[in-house]
DNA sequence: CCTTGACCTTCCCGTGACTGGAACCTCTAT
DNA sequence: ATAGAGGTTCCAGTCACGGGAAGGTCAAGG
């Protein structure tokens, strides 16, 4: 396989997986011709690659993930782990935005949005 | 005033200050000594900047605040506007980690987190 | 007068995870 | 022969800074 049939079965960029392979996470051979050969594994790595991805796993956790799918030998429980650190991660940030919200929100419901210059919103901006 | 009694007034790292100088956010005089010097509108400048970017505003969103804080005739619906446009990123941020967080947190529960490889976590990023 | 230590300066590199683009090579179809 | 699609490498840029080097400046103490 090409890059770019590996790209459309894995809904990645070719870009993304070239930047794969050179930072470690996943090999290709090379054809005669100087082009990447994939095989069907590669595919399934890179598959599950974009999967945790999109789930918001960095690359660092990715590759311990990686390399624990590829462990038969593994414990649940060192997945579980990751999984749970990664879970407090998102938590803390929709914490953060949602604090963010909450007072920037307030802020929008005092003020008036019309032609005027007085701004609560710019107020609060100030300080307390 | 120096940087530094700044940075403590505002909350700014020194780096921060320079740097929204750099990029002209703020201007700052300098001493003989080749030091920046601050006035007090400099400060609260910085410190209105601080509170937009912990509110999550970007840099150039902070630069139109800045602007129409500035601007005596401004209308509160530009400000109004500004801020909106930020809170539907905000909340768009929060449901795209609240989706990750859900098929997440799905995935850890049904994961026994044991000593065992078999491992719901992990075929969930396989595939569907 | 000299030193110490805190503070200031500029400059450059690194971050995370890519993305865009340039310059060039290879394959397939016409 | 050529056009176009797809491949290659390499370099630069993103965002908002932070770290650290190399060096100038200031106030206090011996």
């Amino acid at each position: 396989m090409n890059i770019g049939e590996v790209a459309a079965q894995t809904g990645l960029p070719a870009k993304t997986i070239r930047y794969y392979e050179d930072i470690g996470l996943v090999t290709a051979g090379r054809g005669a011709n100087g082009y990447r050969v994939f095989q069907n594994t590669d595919a399934h790595k890179l598959t599950f690659l974009g999967r945790a991805r999109a789930l918001g796993f960095s690359i660092e956790h990715c590759r311990e993930l990686l390399a624990l799918w590829e462990d038969r030998g593994r414990a649940s429980a060192d997945v579980r782990a990751v999984a749970l650190g990664h879970l407090d991660d998102i938590e803390a940030k929709i914490s953060a935005l949602a604090a963010m919200r909450d007072t920037l929100s307030e802020l929008v419901q005092n003020c008036a949005g019309d032609g005027r210059p007085d701004c609560p919103i710019l107020k609060g901006l100030e300080g307390p």
